[in-house]
RNA sequence: GGUCACGUCGUCUAGUGGUUAGGACUCCAGGUUUUCAUCCUGGCAAUCGCGGGUUCGAAUCCCGCCGUGAUCACCA
């Protein structure tokens, strides 16, 4: 049987990255198998229907690379991908479970309901509707909840991350299947489309386990064969206990993108919360991904969600992905640059880019970075004076060592990094100084910057004219104080 | 309260009867002739939730306890 898989998210907002996990796992297993992975839109709840949020939710997977098969945009044979446009098919549905004595109409009003389930829990009891079972049912139609006739027993059911699990009686309910506004509900409606999609594995977080006992029974109800069951842990928040949720400020994957985070290092960050192939590897492509991943090996506790290991997994990939192709990856860039830099051409970036990419954690970081490549730094007499190394040197030293410095590099004629290399070194020897000192000193001439890439690869960047008379501009304000 | 699940360094984890309990992130120290970062080397860090048992031997098997979380919607 071929693999089908799902991601299907409620449109009621972005999906925080916390969630997005839930996406791709599915999607590893349908490509790894040559499956099918299937998009669809439960839209059911109209009262948290966000507008927009559907196409938010496309960007988020595509950005990811995690393209589907089947649902908006795409097509495919089991449509429409939109739950709400598939009530006929849950009413066709509904009907066989009325047929067959499994659901009756219920004309109780939501406000006793509500009465019901506050004496329970009053009571200190789960609340089980079942046990306040209306005894005059009218007939069904639109406009009146749908709900299952339950038959609590016992059940075992085998779970791909959780092992084999059991459920009692207590665990069922008459839940209800259809809303009195015509749509169904989740635990209704997944059911139906799980099954028409020929969904071979139902993937899912794991809030989803108390629940099960439910819709067991619906799958027996209706006579289908139980698909896998594919539980996920959750993703902890940074701090505490619960999962990470929006309120801990769980960002969207569009924010990610914006501060310069990589799909590469989101998808291989997510991927391996929760789950390892039992090597020490811990850099993975998506294509690794596909080949090595095992529904088997996730963990069954939740993960925490640590940020610094995405940055230094983001760090990690700016490199990589430099060494494979340094065009392309400067090309995803263009966002990136501080708005001085809007003036000058892709060549002179590039050549920043591939002196400092090194250095990135994200490529947010180019925007506080390379301000000095573009524009000529203020001068600020402060942060020689106040420098480690030149502390000790009287501003007259300071001053000639500059001069010295401008001198010398005044002579280098071909500006190239390597002869600039050579040129400094020399100057190191001639001024009898150290590296720290003598190189700091220019560095932070050109630069005043607290960091920069390696001197004589940003003195070949900035260019003879530029490199000079930034120096020549820290040497005419000391003579002028 | 009922039901279910989970529990190895601060964090992510390896580990399925015999290991000095391994790796990664973070942090610290040293090195790579400037800074920052990369990279390399080294270090700190888990009495494997607790208590019993089985066994010559347990993080690994059994029992009990504790802790944490999820769930008990005309939300998904």
């Amino acid at each position: 049987m071929k693999t089908v898989t799902r991601f299907a998210p409620s449109p009621t907002g972005y999906i925080h990255i916390g969630n997005v996990r839930s996406a791709i796992y599915p999607y590893l297993v349908a490509k790894q198998e040559e499956g099918t992975f299937i998009l669809r839109i439960e839209d059911t709840d109209q009262a948290r229907y966000v507008e927009g949020a559907t196409d938010l939710i496309k960007d988020t997977l595509l950005w990811l690379g995690l393209d589907w098969d089947e649902g908006p945009d795409r097509g495919g044979n089991h449509g429409p991908y939109y739950q709400t446009q598939r009530k006929e098919i849950y009413y066709e549905w509904a009907k066989k479970l009325i047929a067959n004595g499994r659901a009756y109409a219920d004309p109780t009003p939501s406000e006793t309901v509500a009465k019901y389930r506050e004496e329970s829990n009053k009571a200190k009891k789960a609340f089980l509707y079942r046990n306040y079972r209306p005894t005059d049912t009218p007939e069904w139609k639109v406009g009146i909840p749908l709900r299952l006739k339950s038959e609590p027993k016992e059940y075992t059911y085998h779970d791909e991350v959780y092992g084999d699990l059991h459920l009692g009686p207590e665990t069922q309910d008459d839940i209800i299947l259809i809303k009195a506004d015509g749509l169904p509900t989740y635990n209704f409606a997944h059911i139906v489309d799980d099954a028409t999609m020929g969904v071979t594995h139902v993937m899912r977080g794991q809030e989803y386990l108390p629940s099960m006992g439910n819709y067991l029974e619906l799958y027996e109800a209706f006579g289908l064969e139980r698909p896998k069951f594919v539980h996920l842990p959750h993703i902890l928040a940074p701090t505490g206990n619960k999962k990470l949720g929006k309120r801990d400020g769980a960002k969207s994957a569009n924010d990610y993108r914006m501060d310069g985070i990589l799909p590469e290092a989101m998808l291989n960050f997510l991927a391996c919360l929760g789950w390892n192939d039992g090597t020490e590897q811990e850099l993975y492509s998506k294509q690794d991904l596909i080949e090595k991943f095992k529904l088997e090996r996730i963990q069954r506790a939740g993960a925490r969600y640590d940020e610094q290991k995405l940055l230094w997994l983001n760090g990690q990939w700016i490199r990589r992905l430099f060494q494979e192709d340094a065009k392309a990856l400067y090309a995803r860039t263009q966002d990136f640059w501080p708005e001085s830099a809007a003036k000058y051409d892709d060549n002179y970036k590039f050549k920043i880019f591939s002196i400092i990419y090194d250095r990135l954690k994200t490529l947010g970081d180019l925007k506080t970075m390379t301000n000095y490549f573009f524009e000529d730094p203020k001068v600020d007499m402060d942060v020689i004076t106040n420098n480690k190394a030149l502390k000790k040197l009287s501003e007259h030293e300071i001053c000639d060592l500059l001069r010295q410095s401008v001198t010398k590099l005044q002579n280098v004629n071909e500006w190239t990094a390597e002869n600039l290399q050579t040129a400094l070194n020399e100057l190191l020897t001639e001024s009898n100084q150290k590296p720290m000192v003598l190189f700091g000193l220019i560095r932070i001439g050109v630069s005043f910057a607290p960091f920069s890439p390696a001197l004589h690869d940003t003195l070949a960047v900035l260019g003879k004219n530029t490199s000079l008379a930034r120096l020549n501009a820290v040497i005419t304000a000391f003579a002028r104080d």
